[in-house]
RNA sequence: GCCCCCAUCGUCUAGCGGUCUAGGACGCGGCCCUUUCAAGGCCGAAACACGGGUUCGAGUCCCGUUGGGGGCACCA
């Protein structure tokens, strides 16, 4: 069966990474069975706008290489509150079948349409009590000890005229049953329904709240499997209620645990990198990111271990069985230990091009079309020494800018200086003569002239590699040496043969 | 306060009544490899929250306790 899902965003703020966790499961799950995902921005709340957070909730989409089947379309983002379009926005056209517009403010006469329907079916009435009224009826209610629960009968107004300003509430039908979330993480959860309000569905401003629009937005994209954080648990018997009243077939529900942060709190702004794009300027790839975030909370099962996944393995592999339902905690250590591992898996071009702009911010001189075939030649041999993007600066540095000469105490380390000086001489000579200068021609001869002049292999290649990189710590010698060139080795060599000398 | 969810190593998890002296991964410690640093290999420490049931037998099923999380808006 082909599962057709969506994530619904808010566009209040930034895309947090519990969002896109699980935005992550509705894609794998659509993918995995051949159907669609798509975005539908829930812009009901006027007040909770924050202009540019729908183009920056694309543009994660977009960094992260999630492909959309659906979601707002430039003509779409420009006719938001606040202009939303960007070059990367989905062309009209590109919506493969499901039906938009992709923007609840763009829907409001569907959600009235359905609202009325609600009320010739019985389903629903108006009220129109005022929010200060509503705030005292609350308070009184707290003050006996109880819960509040708005009903028909506790109205102020009982003849609220369709012309006037009213809210549309649903009703909880039968007051006195119960209704049965039939949840494919949880199983089945049974709600009474004294402890379910009358919903407003249709707000005075003409809006609907969350809970039509999920609903009416859902069946009418045809969307299969509702998937969505836990903290929609308590309001998801409203929905299912909708659905009877609609006479439509209920989708699959599932609602997946919420991640928390390090001390067990459900994450927030205090827990350090929040949004995708903090995530991608800390130097994560998206390919780490997609993978660490499906397992946190998905297992393949069955007695499978594995951790690393490609994108397409995820895709392959994904199902709603392996997800579990207990809260995850982030963590950042086997998020860094991912990266590590699929940076390692990047083609040498592929890295190359990722690093310069975190090279360019860590102002080292990165001319792309100049460097990219330098960098490329660099990659195999910082590969597996970052885990981040953001380690590779001080490990490439000394290639694109020159370094001050090393102080005598650095070259010589823990040798003497004359064993230094007489280390520095014959390498320099050594490496005039090496023909070609590439790396195993290189490492022959220098382990040749470890023999030659009794040096163990780690004294002579310390004084060099201080000599040449101006470190202690730096990527494999031989390697570094060849893509340096023989020019500027043997200037660096002098110069630090000079300075003990 | 009321409602709901959750509970295996520090963390992510496997486990779907016996094969569990509880497996894997990250992290941590040790050893090996080694030109530094990594990567890699090997070894190690580390968990079924507690109490009752059910059963011949419970990490696995049921109830309770405790602990954690979430929700109780004309916010999503």
């Amino acid at each position: 069966m082909k599962a057709r899902t969506r994530f619904a965003p808010s566009p209040t703020g930034e895309l947090h990474i519990g969002g896109v966790r699980t935005a992550i499961f509705a894609w794998l799950l659509a993918k995995h069975t051949g159907g669609e995902f798509f975005i539908r921005i829930e812009d009901t709340d006027q007040d909770r706008y924050v202009p540019g957070s729908t183009r920056r909730i694309l543009e994660s989409f977009q960094w992260l290489g999630i492909e959309l089947d659906g979601g707002p379309d430039h003509a779409s983002l420009a006719r938001m509150k606040t202009n939303e379009d960007f070059p990367g926005a989905l062309a009209d056209g590109e919506y493969r079948g499901v039906p938009g517009p992709f923007v609840q403010s763009q829907r409001l006469h569907l959600y009235r349409q359905w609202a009325e329907w609600l009320l010739e079916h019985g389903y629903a009435y108006r009220a129109n009590e005022t929010p200060e009224e509503l705030a005292r009826m609350r308070q009184e209610a707290q003050a006996r000890g109880q819960t509040f629960i708005f009903r028909e009968h506790m109205r102020l107004r009982h003849d609220v005229r369709p012309d006037e300003p009213h809210v549309i509430r649903m009703r909880v039908l039968p007051p006195n049953g119960q209704t049965v979330l039939h949840d494919a993480i949880r199983g089945s959860i049974t709600f009474d329904h004294s402890a379910i309000d009358d919903q407003v569905l249709l707000k005075m401003d003409g809006f609907p709240t969350y809970h039509l629009a999920v609903v009416v937005d859902d069946h009418l994209q045809g969307v299969t499997h509702v998937l969505r954080g836990d903290d929609w648990l308590p309001s998801a018997p409203k929905h299912v209620l909708l659905y009877q009243y609609f006479g439509w077939p209920q989708p699959v529900w599932a609602h997946v645990p919420n991640v928390l942060g390090t001390d067990g709190k459900k994450l927030s702004k205090r827990h350090g990198a929040q949004s995708v794009f903090e995530f991608r300027d800390q130097g994560y790839i998206p390919e780490a990111l997609i993978n660490f975030l499906a397992l946190l909370g998905w297992a393949l099962g069955g007695g499978e271990e594995q951790n690393v996944f490609t994108r397409d393995e995820l895709i392959a592999r994904f199902s709603l069985e392996g997800v579990g339902s207990s809260p995850a905690i982030f963590d950042y250590a086997k998020l860094d230990w991912l990266n590590g591992v699929h940076i390692r898996m990047l083609r040498d071009d592929d890295l190359a091009q990722r690093l310069v702009p975190f090279l360019q911010r860590a102002d080292i001189p990165i001319e792309p079309a100049r460097d990219v075939a330098k960098l490329t030649r660099i990659a195999p041999l910082i590969k597996e020494r970052i885990k981040k993007l953001t380690d590779a600066a001080p490990l490439v540095d000394f290639f694109f800018v020159d370094i001050p000469i090393p102080p005598a105490e650095a070259l010589a380390g823990k040798l003497d200086r004359a064993d230094a000086l007489r280390a520095l001489q014959a390498t320099l000579a050594c490496l005039r003569a090496v023909e070609p200068f590439e790396e195993p021609p290189i490492e022959q001869a220098m382990r040749a002239l470890c023999d030659a002049i009794g040096m163990k292999p780690s004294q002579l290649f310390s004084v060099v590699r201080v000599a040449v990189t101006g470190k202690t710590v730096a990527p494999p010698l031989f390697g570094t040496i060849a893509v340096l060139g023989r020019e500027t080795t043997l200037q660096r060599l002098a110069r630090a043969e000079a300075q003990l000398r």
